[in-house]
DNA sequence: ACTTAATTACCGAATATCGATAATTATGGC
DNA sequence: GCCATAATTATCGATATTCGGTAATTAAGT
């Protein structure tokens, strides 16, 4: 075993599915010996990466909930955007979820979500969770304003010729008319709606999202939901550059 | 060095005041060599701790969205209690902020909050940031229902005997009444009122809290608060319960 | 394209890790 | 509160990894 992965690996048996373990439990899983288990929980738990709970089992510590706070309050993206999210909602006019998320590395992930009471509708952007690269409105609006050698580099080992050049289409789609719709490509019988967002100088791309029911989605809604999406870009995006200083 | 503390002191160099840091300010920092600190942060990047940005800076990276959105959806406190503190800011009538904190290991730390758009003022309990054990409501709440031992444990290096013995006083005071208020201890012109929270079970000790401004406490909001947040509590002990199944 | 800075590769000495076993400390049941 | 049992920590030698200096490579800015 080597480097930081000794102790990533650990993390990563922490999910939904299973909210706490014992280190017996962690030795069956990672095939690893009782003892070295017991040394590496004990140095997570000192750094408050793991909590010792009832039964000795063990959970997520509170590490994780301090430097999602220190994210928050740094990170330019959520800090200039997260306020826009709730206007935005509702000059869309519809029952929807209004997300901001970003690329990070190879993923798409939401950064921050406004979810309106009227939007009963389960989506799978959630907070926190890494998103398909090349599926959804919301991962295609980040993807299009990337340089085209970023995107090659992304779309590596992910996509055959052909899909490729679709998408390559569609990026370009989406830069003429500044926001891109998909339907159903996520999840079954909703629209995502979203518009790119980018900081050079900071190194962002991004892109904020409604997602709503297909049904919502009229001539007459129409109008008012694209405009409210691309003009809190362009919102966002001025924020962002302000806060270069 | 050694451990997972050669992970732990370059991430505890990112904070609000320094959101980002090249390898050479790490270098300086941690007195380390920049050999070994470029193999540290390549290994942080790969695992998504930290993110490469631009001018050769890094960032905190999206694995802590990750995680926090892992005990958001596991931890039992947050799961049965967040849903209760909008209603709680609502049926305490005065502007004011809910919180949810826990005893996380040796720290108390606000896990879920909710601002009243009207409450203006600037609390120093923030989502995520640990917070003193012996000062203000929300952490003496926690501590009041601990087994004797676990406190006597918790205060082992921090307080003095005299100190400590006040402090026993105080927690019978809120074992008896079943909340604790405190004025100007964490904030000036803050008072936080708070009742104990916790499942043996699950092993949780926590406190929900309101905070609202001095001159907000009168004779005749006063009886509707402190029903409101021990009430809660209540029905918060009462979802983790069921929760257990 | 060219210059400079950033990052990775390489390598020997020093150090930490692994995991089996033994010792200690909690924990749960009376 | 005491005892049995499980959980956790300590010990230790062989082995693998880390450290950090320097060289090679790659990326960034002009």
């Amino acid at each position: 075993m080597m480097g930081i992965t000794r102790y990533t690996r650990i993390l990563a048996l922490f999910d939904e599915n299973r909210p706490s373990l014992t280190v017996a439990e962690m030795s069956e899983a990672l095939e690893t010996s009782a003892s070295t288990l017991y040394r590496l929980v004990r140095e997570m738990v000192a750094v408050e990466m793991l909590e010792s709970t009832v039964e000795s089992h063990y959970r997520l510590g509170p590490l994780f909930v301090e430097y999602y706070r220190r994210i928050v309050l740094t990170d330019p993206l959520i800090r200039s955007g997260t306020k826009f999210l709730e206007p935005l909602a509702t000059q869309a006019g519809v029952a929807c979820t209004a997300i901001l998320a970003r690329l990070y590395g190879k993923t798409v992930m939401c950064v921050a979500e406004h979810r309106m009471p009227a939007a009963t509708f389960k989506t799978s952007y959630e907070l926190g969770r890494p998103m398909p690269l090349l599926r959804g409105a919301t991962s295609k609006a980040v993807l299009s304003s990337l340089p085209k050698r970023n995107i090659t580099a992304l779309l590596a080992d992910k996509a055959s010729e052909e899909t490729r050049e679709a998408l390559a289409a569609s990026f370009a789609a989406i830069r003429k008319f500044g926001f891109c719709e998909t339907r159903s490509e996520v999840d079954r019988d909703l629209i995502g709606i979203a518009a790119p967002l980018r900081n050079a100088e900071l190194g962002i791309n991004a892109s904020v999202s409604v997602i709503i029911e297909a049904r919502s989605l009229t001539t007459e809604t129409q109008p008012q939901i694209y405009t409210a999406v691309t003009a809190t870009a362009r919102m966002i995006e001025g924020f962002m550059a302000e806060q270069l200083g």
